[in-house]
DNA sequence: ATTACAAATGAAAATAGTTTCATAACAGAA
DNA sequence: TTCTGTTATGAAACTATTTTCATTTGTAAT
């Protein structure tokens, strides 16, 4: 069932059944319907691998990401997922399990295969890596934090920004001895929270304790564990700052079991907007990543550099988390009028 | 940078760089040791659509399912990729977001691509369909429980079995008030464990009872709504189980805040064992469905069919469910006999 | 009627490989 | 030394398509 059976069937050359299906134009409406029939008839499909040995577009676009289970992770998949399928694209998903082995053995097989753009989130490739990518003919847009290569395609959360916004909160709630449960160094990402921290303090006009700052894994029991800490040092603290929900969480959960009440005693904030986040008690207030956004920039991104054949400009596109507040931090009224 | 490139570089016919890469055993060492510095020297990476244009084999497969945010979706996706990744195979993963059409659409891009074979999670695709899959050449895999549909090559969980199960576990703690929390009619699955829950108050001796079958949406909301339904009914109950951890959080959110205690006044399992169920208090107990054993079984089971060349038996693999006992049944000794 | 030009179509080249068939080179046997 | 058989290699055919270049056909202008 190829184009020559069909050209046979029809009665015309296989170069006039090429045109029907890519120049429309160039063959007489009679013919065209004709041939169209024909294939129909006959169920005839074009050979996609033929299509491609001449054309450099294939319409796949790979995109790379640590963690299927990541619901972040799968969000940004999900916006790039949309506008690939929008422009007839196919998304070609690659899990790397936080592994640059496996991370460069797919941006190889992906590039052997002639994808026209690659999404890269969170990527451990070095600007030598990214380079060869393009020299292979794939354009690439990054998505996340790394803030470390500069001069590229980039679409990423400012992390600073949205902290120094839930440090502002508390202090706009009256806390003003705010305690940071924040992951492990090092970590750009860690840095930026730290450093939106200590700008809101300085707004704030409240100097920067160090004792009030500590570092765990990031998990509920990483949380946890720091939560206990912090307990331990009695520390005199009437707010915190977790790195992500998953800490936030394991924080809230030593409290509660060490009879701190929240938000009471202690106020709480966590970044990420985990679903399990508003299923707690109290609903925890935290900082919501436009992930899915993301994944749409990105994708938008990708496809302006690929149609509009090679990027005239780099461009650095940054998006606004934004502050969900729930119940952890309380509800004074005071509150409503600032924010 | 093409095969032609290479030969003429090394001074011998395409035919023996060909070889070099395909049948390495027709060529003297020393050649092929010349060539491959060539290759590597110069970079040189075979045109993948060249080289496919010819078999039929294209080392992809795809892998269709409903929801990239759905953490059970994307264990089995992690299963599958696991299995794929160590064969040398892409996965070609689409999100058909519970929409029929794009599933048909996405079908057809797949074969069309000539993928080596299909895995579909929880298809809507009727048997026509199917058929026409494999006549258009490729090899498909069920993932899920669509028992509608039978002499398949199929990997599933038994539902039935595994609620059997749990209520047997509460009849064993002494529980003969056991309410059901189902989600919405029609769905094959639900009526699976209504069978099952049938079957284990047979077993237990105990006769059942239409008015401790309740309905609702699969949600946190729906297990709110059925809870607060089954409170006002004044229906007598020491258990209830429900048919998905969503539904068990808003039957527990609920019993909670009406003030019954969990597990004394009313044991609670859930179904899904999702990762919320173990961060609330008490900590859920809930049927665990093996996931990503079914993405990696699915998986071998389709390349057995493709390296077998052609299925020769229909397979249909039952995995079981298990349950996974955590706090809101409490922990009787007698219990401990017994389990 | 002849010329000019555009539109429609076909023949053949090109794409980048793999595979078949033919041939050359060489070793061992008669 | 000639014959046979194996091994290594090359020339050419083949895969399914697109595209270029050439040719035919028809229409309008001279």
């Amino acid at each position: 069932m190829n184009i020559k059976a069909v050209a046979d069937k029809a009665g015309v050359s296989v170069a006039t059944v090429s045109r029907v299906m890519n120049h429309p134009e160039l063959v007489t409406e009679e013919t065209r319907e004709h041939i169209l029939s024909i294939m129909k008839k006959m169920n005839y499909t074009p050979n996609w691998f033929a299509r491609n040995i001449q054309s450099d577009r294939t319409g796949m676009i790979g995109l790379l990401i640590h963690d299927f289970l990541d619901a972040s992770n799968m969000e940004i998949a999900k916006g790039v997922e949309a506008i690939a399928h929008q422009k007839g694209y196919h998304v070609m998903l690659c899990n790397t399990e936080f592994n640059p082995i496996k991370e460069k053995e797919y941006i190889d097989t992906l590039l052997e295969r002639k994808i026209d753009g690659l999404i890269l989130t969170s990527t451990t490739l070095k600007n030598s890596d990214l380079d060869k990518i393009k020299k292979q003919g794939a354009n690439y847009v990054l998505v996340g934090k790394n803030k470390t290569i500069n001069r590229q395609n980039i679409v990423y959360t400012d992390y600073k920004t949205a902290t120094e916004e839930a440090i502002s909160y508390f202090i706009a709630l009256g806390r003003t001895r705010i305690g940071l449960a924040l992951g492990e160094y090092p970590k750009p990402e860690i840095e930026e929270k730290l450093e939106g921290y200590k700008r809101a303090l300085k707004e704030g006009g409240i100097s920067f304790d160090e004792k009030l700052v500590y570092h765990g894994e990031n998990s509920i029991e990483g949380g946890y564990l720091v939560a206990s800490k912090m307990l331990e040092d009695r520390v005199n603290m009437d707010a915190i700052f977790a790195s992500t929900d998953q800490m936030a969480l394991g924080v809230m959960d030593k409290l509660k079991s060490a009879g701190v009440h929240i938000p009471d005693d202690i106020a709480l904030i966590g970044f990420d907007d985990l679903r399990i986040g508003a299923m707690v008690e109290p609903k925890l207030t935290t900082i919501s990543k436009p992930m899915y956004r993301m994944g749409l920039m990105a994708a938008r991104l990708l496809f302006d550099i690929i149609e509009g054949d090679g990027a005239d400009e780099v461009q650095e596109i940054a998006l606004q988390s934004k502050l969900k507040i729930r119940k952890s931090c309380g509800n004074k009224g005071r509150l409503k009028e600032i924010w």
